[in-house]
DNA sequence: TTAAGTGCAAAATCTTTGCAAATGT
DNA sequence: ACATTTGCAAAGATTTTGCACTTAA
């Protein structure tokens, strides 16, 4: 049987961002597409053993956001959060059409992958560079309860 | 001639969402009226006469959110960052369908008050409480330069 | 006169910076 | 070899908390 259609090479993929490929990133990178939502640093230093340190954890995702990997998305609690960019990302700019939803009972991030994109050429003399579309809520989840 | 028509009272404002009527209040209503667009804590202490503490400006804007009168905007650089709310909102619950568009150069945050409402209905079991929609770029004036 | 707002100082959080040691390329 | 990453400690920045005092209702 061949499986390597399911499998991710996250060791290619910072490759081709000209990110290295040290133990940590590689298993942030994990992390990420593993998760499928955004994370705060917190949220990321309890899915590692614990044994990296928070400093590290900052400049890696410094790293990954400058290289066009990941990108930063609201926090409730203005805390610094990220998420896996789509594949038009690049250290040339970023470019996201979807929207996250914060849950308000259990304070997660979604990605909503496939929002309409609403038309903004009203906006004259704005240069858009990004959209962010953030719904507030409760979440699939927490509503069921 | 008649002016009333263009002048807001500001005290009744509070009344109407039973906040207390203290003169730092009472102006800090009138800044968020005037400037007409989201502010931080330290914008809010600029448009002061510098005689208010920044904790009594933290206490108010969090009883002013709390009524329904403001609610926090996201910003760029992580801080605490509110705009008036419209008229639908009260202590039991927020409701925007405008949208923020927050500059790359100048890092102000405006108000989009009439943006097209996106269809959300696809998002079963989510319950959506409230809609942020941000832009990022350039605004009207740095776009000129 | 009772509850709420204010100021000051101090604590708590989150993030950034500097430098030496370790690791990646 | 050389550049980048990591860990530790310390500094910065923003926000929150405690307590005495003042002001609003």
């Amino acid at each position: 049987m061949n499986n390597n259609k399911n499998k991710i090479n996250f060791v290619s993929i910072l490759n081709q961002y000209g990110l290295s490929k040290t133990p940590f990133r590689i298993n942030l990178l994990r992390i990420f597409h593993e998760s499928k939502k955004s994370l705060s640093i917190d949220e990321i230093l309890n899915f590692t053993n614990q044994s990296i340190n928070k400093v590290t954890v900052y400049r890696a995702l410094e790293s990954f956001e400058k290289k066009g990997l990941i990108h930063q998305v609201p926090d409730k609690n203005n805390l610094k959060r990220y998420s896996l960019c789509i594949d038009s990302c690049s250290p040339n700019g970023h470019s996201h059409n979807h929207g996250h939803f914060i849950c308000d009972n259990c304070n997660e991030t979604f990605c909503l992958d496939d929002i309409p994109n609403p038309d903004f050429s009203f906006l004259k003399g704005f240069y858009i560079k990004q959209l962010n579309l953030t719904l507030e809520g409760l979440c699939q989840k927490c509503n069921n309860y």
